[in-house]
DNA sequence: TCCTCCTCGTGAAACCGTTCACAAGGAGGG
DNA sequence: CCCTCCTTGTGAACGGTTTCACGAGGAGGA
């Protein structure tokens, strides 16, 4: 295990998810092809990310299900859980607060801040919402997300940083600045509909292959 | 021009947005150089991004910004509207539908559907929520949102094929089938915040290089 | 036991995107 | 007009990821 890509990491958030299918369906053992027909990539891409972390398939018989999955939720980290801190208490920030998914994967979101007056004090899903300004003196939360307007945003990121999280998931259509030691994931919308809108406009439409979704 | 990567295009999408920044900050001419400061990208990205579609820029001088800006315009295909149905009306769906940012970009939201009788008849920032069922007899939109349950998607997914949309954004975390003439663009919020789990997991933390964020 | 069939693990090759490095174009000053 | 400075456009080198192809392990039947 001496360096994992991005792509192998997506890949196996995906395997993870396909793997609780499987096992639904009483199967045992999976092969590396199943696997990659319902991931749509190549049966040696699946045993190249798998090998980058040890052995875990028997020759001529595939991989176990229930072994292979706890594997996986460790490499992941999702044998523990994670506190989230949410910033911007908007529709994204709501949708998020309403998911129960995530909470069942390991993240609680522990904290909700936004810097409408009207919003502050009111309770979604649970959780208080605390002005923007309450961030700086906090600090303990493993990530942050921002879900606040565009020019909300590098401030907010300042912020979380500030208040020590190592990982960021930033849902504002903009670069933002972190140290090396916090982890950012960007989850542009307006930048997926631009690449639509490019992939429509060219003269044979769909004929992309490969495409990094 | 002969064929543009995954990559490009998204760029396209970051150039385009700091354009419109360094315009309103009353400059002419912007250098490759600045573009690919303000990305955290080097320059030579930028030169080659943009040289496979023409020479927009002039040596010693940099690029003219309208005139890049309308480039990028055209070829992102933002220089006409395309219509754009909304399959789920959860708190996804009601985020795209409240944020008006799609709109000036060229997306218009022509439609609104939802499986829940209690969501059906409801009017949402203006647009009458409708069944799901009446998305097959329709047809006509460009592309299509999916931002239902994960159980719901291929079902939808397939119903959206049907009415001929030439894209599909989907935010449901599971791989949907689309035939080679379908654009599919998946944004995976469970993904990326297992991406993250797995970057704070590793000894040291943050210090990943390149992210594809 | 021997033979066949299946599938993993993995070095090597192929492929693709990024970075380098430099020739060439263009502006401006003297 | 010449010299200097700046920045583009691009072939070549580089680096990293994916795909290929095959040796090896293991099960099962005869």
């Amino acid at each position: 295990m001496s360096r994992i890509s991005g792509p192998t990491v997506r890949r196996l958030s995906h395997y993870y998810r396909v793997l609780q299918e499987v096992a639904l369906e009483g199967r045992r053992m999976v092969s590396s092809q199943m696997l990659a027909d319902r991931e749509g990539i190549t049966s040696a891409q699946v045993r190249k990310d798998l090998s980058s972390f040890g052995s875990f398939g028997r020759r001529g018989l595939g991989y176990p299900i229930d072994h292979l999955r706890t594997e996986i939720r460790t490499i992941l980290g999702l044998d523990r859980r994670w506190t989230v801190a949410v910033v911007g208490a908007g529709h994204i920030g709501s949708a998020l607060l309403a998911y129960t998914g995530f909470e069942q994967q390991g993240f609680d979101i522990v904290a909700v801040f936004d810097s409408e007056d009207s919003r502050v004090g009111q309770v979604i899903d649970g959780r208080t919402v605390r002005p923007v300004s309450e961030i700086a003196g906090s600090e303990g939360w493993d990530m942050g997300v921002i879900a606040t307007p565009v020019r909300a945003a590098q401030d907010v990121d300042d912020a979380l940083v500030a208040a020590v999280v190592r990982g960021i998931l930033n849902f504002a259509p903009r670069k933002l600045k972190v140290p090396e030691w916090v982890a950012l994931r960007t989850v542009d919308m307006t930048m997926e509909f631009e690449s639509l809108s490019f992939a429509l406009s060219q003269p044979r439409p769909g004929k992309r292959r490969r495409e990094r979704t």
